[in-house]
DNA sequence: GTTAGCATGTAAGGAGTTACATGATTTT
DNA sequence: AAAATCATGTAACTCCTTACATGCTAAC
């Protein structure tokens, strides 16, 4: 079972919150993880089939009536065979897995696991959040060791790519800080923890 | 001959400074490109036979003395066969085009574009940086909506998510526009312009 | 003489895209 | 009856990566 795919984390994180068909994962998944978050058909199809062999989703057996054989249903829209998938233990266990282990090293890579934070414990999102904070830092000293060395020789234009982008890791990095102490101090009011576990 | 890729143009771009062979083409992307451009041989050593195989870039010949030829060189480093690409007039062209012509919807498509500003006139420049202002400002409508759509339904933690991309997409939009300033204020000092045309 | 660095290249595979093919249901 | 939307899926292609294969030259 090597390591999931962002797609597969968040397919297995969106079924946690109940079954559905591949049509309905694709425009919830901009709702869950941004409006900039969209994947192909040709993406999620593969993809669910995936899980599917491995195991880790099953198609539900559609519970009471058998949806296919209904003609002029009642009002309970039938349309098109679907698929509706949900998410099976051994799924479970692998999303929680993934989702603590989950490298930090890839902005969409982090920022899967980020939508998810809400399953996982105020320890392990702390541990998370430093995490991506020092591989940011890291990033940033990289950043000013090639302003060092390459001073002379870089173009006036790279220098200002180089510059914004230490500008936007700084910006980032104070996000993250924000967000630790907002864990650390178990915020009261607005903050993230308890809310939202709407279904 | 189909759209360029990034590491077509930015290939392109790096002979026209001079005739390079691969292994310091690779070593100069991270200088131009910023340290987090780093490119693979296995992606670059096919990229530089498409580019032979369209006529952008060719195999210098070697002047003076054969390189094959000669042992025990005469204290210029001989190491082993290198292949010395050089761009073509038509490959000028095609870089030319490319660079005034590029999409401006990807980061990396811009940015590789934007290393290579110096090659542009200030008019082509004002004209991709406005292009890209545009695309970022849509950008932002885009979270706006889908903040204002959603906005009873998404967890906290997303609703950090995407807040914090308005913020990273108003930061953009800010250093373009301070660009787009320089550039239209000529600049008389330490600003892009003249600059660096080290070679 | 062995290790480190320079230099080129291929093969296999991962993760996505677009375009195509198909078909059911609802709206106009 | 046509068009829009819902719904699933495949095929071909793009563009990258890692791992492997090869070999030269310089330095220890």
């Amino acid at each position: 079972m090597a390591s999931a795919s962002s797609l597969e984390i968040a397919v297995l994180g969106l079924l946690k919150e109940g079954p559905m068909h591949g049509y309905e994962i694709r425009k919830r998944l901009g709702v869950t993880l941004g409006p900039l978050w969209t994947v192909s058909f040709g993406s999620l199809y593969p993809c669910l089939r995936r899980l599917r062999k491995s195991g880790l989703v099953q198609e539900k057996t559609t519970d009471g009536a058998d949806r296919r054989r209904r003609k002029a249903a009642t009002s309970t829209k039938t349309r098109r065979s679907r698929k509706v998938y949900e998410i099976t233990p051994e799924g479970e266990t692998h999303f929680f897995t993934e989702l603590e282990e989950g490298a930090v090293y890839d902005t969409d890579t982090f920022q899967t696991r980020f939508a998810f934070f809400r399953y996982l414990s105020k320890e392990a999102r702390i541990g998370l959040l430093e995490r991506r904070k020092v591989h940011l830092q890291e990033k940033l000293i990289e950043f000013r060791d090639s302003l060092q060395t390459a001073k002379e020789r870089i173009d006036a234009y790279t220098m200002q790519l180089i510059e914004h982008g230490m500008e936007a890791t700084e910006q980032d990095i104070r996000w993250l800080e924000r967000l630790i102490d907002n864990e650390r101090t178990g915020e009261g009011g607005s903050g993230p923890t308890g809310s939202t576990r709407n279904r």
